[in-house]
DNA sequence: TGACATTCTTTACAAATGTAAATAATGTCA
DNA sequence: TGACATTATTTACATTTGTAAAGAATGTCA
């Protein structure tokens, strides 16, 4: 468990998905993954890597020639992370209206409001007992 | 409406709330509401405030000695900038998980589950037509 | 056992952000 | 009309973030 709320940047977010989807992985393998949506450097990356072990959000172990990465933190941490920062500064907290204006905000499909219904209600059920 | 999404700072979300609770109101104004909870000083407020008025988020008028201020984002497309964040990376755009997560991260009562029915059934109808 | 290719390490620098001291300007009231 | 209190302006500095060049180290294959 993490004591202070996990928060990303925009260029954090980029790598830890990478790296999710890799792990473990190398270096060099992220930059590679991330160029064509970044046109970041090796250089670049790995000063982004490095720091984000220094902040506990990857983990890095030597192997040889080359450094291993995997993440520290979990995608559903870093989620809620991202998700309670919004929730506490953009809705003070109310979790309602944050969930009304995400509905209304995005083209729902009517599947996905089916979902999120049925997800509702099996919300209510596990409240109720 | 903005070309480019509203993107807000810690700081800058609470300076922009409490401008929306007061508009228009003088820079000391906001730094004396703020002080308990940011002990900021009145320097610290007024740079903000400069910068968030460079930024397009505030807007500033010379009255006399004061200067008078008021935002210039309103408070809804400051959330949907903030929800839009996080969707695209945490969610990868994807709503009804982002949705789903935060109806479960959080303690919802019954009763709030109820309206988020309620709104979800309205929504179906809106989509159908 | 070298030459290469790969990977790493160090160092740097600009922009953004958080924070504020010092100083100047200006209404206002006695 | 001057002294005070209030507000504003300028300048500064540390930290974080984004970005990367330059050079050092090292595994590998001919």
């Amino acid at each position: 468990m993490h004591q202070t709320p996990i928060e990303l940047t925009e260029a954090e977010w980029a790598i830890i998905k990478a790296v999710w989807d890799r792990e473990p992985c190398s270096a060099p393998a992220i930059q590679e993954a991330l160029f064509a949506a970044t046109q970041w450097t090796y250089s670049t990356t790995r000063t982004m890597m490095d720091r984000m072990v220094a902040k506990g959000l990857l983990r890095a172990e030597k192997q040889g020639k080359m450094t291993s990465y995997r993440s520290a933190v979990t995608r559903a941490e870093a989620q809620r992370g991202e998700l309670l920062y919004t929730l506490k500064h953009a809705f003070n907290g109310a979790l309602t209206p944050m969930v009304q204006c995400l509905i209304e905000s995005g083209p729902l499909k009517a599947s996905e409001l089916d979902a999120l219904e049925a997800l509702i209600k099996s919300r209510k059920k596990a409240v109720k007992k």
